[in-house]
DNA sequence: TAAACCATGTTAGATTATCTTACAATTCAG
DNA sequence: CTGAATTGTAAGATAATCTAACATGGTTTA
C-alpha cells in the first residue's frame, strides 16, 4: 500500500532492452517463455513487456543453462520454490490475522 | 548496497511505455525534453530510454502544467531543488569523511 | 542406433514503434 | 498586436517486434 507501484514488478521493459540487460538473444528469451519459465505481459498491440524481476529471473536461467540444467528442470525448481514461498506467505497471513485479533482495531495494520 | 542496480534510476523504458504510464502524449514527452525538464538516455540506434524516476518527474510536470505553470518556470523550480539537494549531499559527504576519520580503518565505509 | 526432443540460429514477411522535421492552431505574455 | 509557448498532426525513413517455419547439432529415449 501507499506504493501502488513496485518498480521491481512493473512490466514495462521491451524485449530488446531485456536482451541488452541479460545478454540473452531475443530468440532465447521467447523460448524460455514458451517453456513457461517467464510470463511477460503484452502491450495493447501485442509487444512483450518485462519487469526487472523478470530480468533477474532470466539472468538466473542463463546461469543455470550454463551449468547444463534443462529448461524443464529449471521449471520444476521454480515450482518448488513457489510452493515453499506460498506456504510461508500463508503462514504470515495467518500470523497477520492473529495479530490483528490480539492487537485490537488498528484497522488490520500491524505498523502504523 | 548489494544491489548495484537501482530499479528506480535505470533507464530502460521506451517512450511508448512512458506515454502509457503517464498519460502524456509522445509529443509532450519529447517537448519537455527539448525544454530541458527531462534527460532520457539513448539506445544504440537512438531510441529514448527513461527511468521510473523520469516517469515520476513527468507526472509531476503534468500536474504543474495543469496548474498552468510554464515549462521554464518548472525548470527553475527543479534547478532550485537541485541546488538545495546538492548542498545537502555535500554536507553528508563531509560528514562521511569526518566519520571515516574517527571510525578508523573501516575502509572508508560506515556500514559493513 | 534410429527416432524424437532440446536449444538456438536464421530467414521471411508483416506490422508497429520511433525518429526527425515541418507546418498548423491556440493561448498567453509583454 | 506580436512573438513565444504548447500541442497536434502529417510525412517519410528507419528500427523493433511479432509469428511461423526451417535448419542444425547435441542429448535422450525407446
Amino acid at each position: 500500500m501507499e506504493n501502488e507501484w513496485s518498480y521491481k514488478e512493473r512490466k514495462v521493459i521491451s524485449i530488446g532492452a531485456v536482451s541488452e540487460l541479460t545478454g540473452l538473444s531475443e530468440r532465447q528469451i521467447r523460448y524460455y517463455e514458451e517453456r513457461k519459465l517467464i510470463f511477460p505481459s503484452r502491450s495493447d498491440r501485442g509487444n512483450r513487456k518485462y519487469s526487472f524481476s523478470d530480468v533477474e529471473r532470466l539472468i538466473d536461467i542463463a546461469n543455470k543453462r550454463e551449468e547444463g540444467v534443462r529448461t524443464d528442470e529449471i521449471r520444476m525448481e521454480y515450482k518448488k520454490e513457489k510452493v515453499k514461498e506460498d506456504r510461508e506467505t500463508r503462514k504470515k497471513m495467518i500470523q497477520g490475522q492473529l495479530n490483528a485479533r490480539f492487537m485490537g482495531q488498528n484497522n488490520g495494520k500491524r505498523f502504523s
